[in-house]
DNA sequence: TCCAAAAGTGTAGTGACTACAACAATGGAA
DNA sequence: TTCCATTGTTGTAGTCACTACACTTTTGGA
C-alpha cells in the first residue's frame, strides 16, 4: 500500500528517533541514557517520543516482533509435523543468520547492553513469555491438549533462552573467520543436542 | 542471638510496614496502592519505607528466599541422587503445603493480585531467573557439565511455571474440600507427567 | 484557497526512587 | 547518672519515566 508524505513522514521520524536512541544505548548503556537526552539528540520533544514509542524500551527492542516467529512458524508447517521438528529447524535458521559475519559484532554489542541493564532484561522475559503465549495459541489450533501445549511452548522457550546463553558464551568478540567457523559447529551442536533432550521428553 | 530493643523495634517498624502493604495490596491492587499511601496507613515516613525495602515490589515480595529452594534441596540431597527426582519431590512437597485448606484461599488471592500487576509479573520472572541462576551452581557443585546443568536448571524453571498455571486453573475459588481432593489428585498427575518429561528428556 | 485531521509541542503533574542533612532514640562508657 | 557515638527515622530537594491535556503546526484533500 502507498503512503501519503504525512504517514512518510510520520516514519521518518519515528526512524530518526529510533536510530539515533539505539546509537546511544549501545554507545553508552540503557541506563545511562535519558528519554531526555534521546529526544534532544533527535531533535524533537520529548512527547514526540511517547508518542511513537509506549516506553523507553520500546526505543532499544524496535522493529521486533521475531517473537511471533515460532508461532508462525507452527501456523505454516503441514499438521502431521513433529513441533519439536518444527521449532528445531525455525530455530537453527534464525541461529545462522545471527551468526553471520557481517551481523555478528552488532549482535554481540546489543546482547551485551541487554545484559547491563536490569530494565531491558525485565523486557527481554517479558518477550520471553509473550513467545510463549503465542506460541501455545498457534499449537493449540493443531492439537488442544492444553497441559501438553503449554509444556512444549515453555520448554521451547527455556531451550531458547539456554542456546541464547551458549551463544553469547561461545562467539568470540573478534569474529576471525576460523574461530566462526568452529564455534558455529559447537553451537550447532548444542542446538541439536537441546532440541534432542526435548524430543525425547515429549516423544 | 539475642536481638536488643533497638534491633526489635526496627524490625517491628518493618514487619508493621510489610503487614500494612500487603493487606492494601491485597485490597487493591500493586498498582493502585502507593508506596506513600503505605508509609501513611503505617504512620512511617516515606523514606523509612525505602530503608527498609529497596524497591516497592519487595513490600509484597517479602520474606521470601524460597527461590533458593530447589538448589538447597540438590546441595541436600546424596550424591548420586538422580536430580529430576529430587526437584520433582522438593516440589511435591511444596504444592501440597500450598494446597492445605487454611492456605488455600490466601494463596490464591495472592497470585491474582501477582497476575493483575505488570510489575508484579516482572519481578516474578526475574525471581525465577534467580532461581535458576542458583540451582545452575547447586547442580555444577557436583558434576560440571554446563550446558546440561543449565539445561536442567532451564527445564525445571519451566515446569514450575506451567504447573503453578496449572494450579490456579484446578483450583476453585471457595476450596470445598471434596473438590480440593480431587483437584489435588489431578494436580499431582500433572505434576508427575511433567517431571516425566524432564526425566525422559535427560535421562 | 480553505478546512479538518493528524503530527508535533509545551506545561503541569504523578509516582518511584535517590542523596543528603538534620533529628531523635538508644546502648554503652565514664 | 551523664555523655557520646551509633543508628533508625525524618524532611527536603531533586531526577527520571511517563500521563493528561491544551495548543500550534503541518498536511491532504475538497
Amino acid at each position: 500500500m502507498e503512503l501519503g508524505r504525512r504517514e512518510r513522514k510520520k516514519q521518518q521520524t519515528r526512524q530518526a528517533i529510533s536510530a539515533v536512541a539505539t546509537t546511544l544505548f549501545l554507545e553508552r548503556g540503557f541506563d545511562a541514557v535519558t528519554v531526555a537526552e534521546v529526544a534532544r539528540a533527535a531533535d524533537v520533544a520529548v512527547q514526540t517520543v511517547f508518542n511513537h514509542f509506549p516506553a523507553k524500551e520500546d526505543l532499544f527492542f524496535d522493529e521486533s516482533e521475531w517473537w511471533q516467529g515460532p508461532a508462525r512458524a507452527i501456523r505454516a508447517a503441514p499438521t502431521d509435523a513433529d513441533p519439536v521438528d518444527v521449532l528445531e529447524a525455525t530455530y537453527l535458521a534464525e541461529t545462522r543468520d545471527r551468526v553471520e559475519v557481517g551481523h555478528l559484532a552488532t549482535w554481540k554489542q546489543f546482547m551485551r547492553t541487554i545484559d547491563n541493564s536490569p530494565a531491558l532484561l525485565a523486557r527481554r522475559r517479558l518477550v520471553a513469555a509473550e513467545l510463549e503465549t503465542s506460541l501455545t495459541a498457534a499449537l493449540d489450533e493443531r492439537d488442544p491438549d492444553q497441559l501438553r501445549n503449554r509444556l512444549i511452548a515453555a520448554l521451547y522457550a527455556a531451550a531458547q533462552k539456554v542456546l541464547e546463553e551458549r551463544l553469547m558464551q561461545v562467539l568470540p568478540d573478534d569474529a576471525g573467520p576460523e574461530q566462526l567457523v568452529s564455534a558455529q559447529a559447537e553451537l550447532e551442536r548444542a542446538v541439536r543436542q537441546v532440541f534432542a533432550v526435548l524430543r525425547r521428553g515429549l516423544g
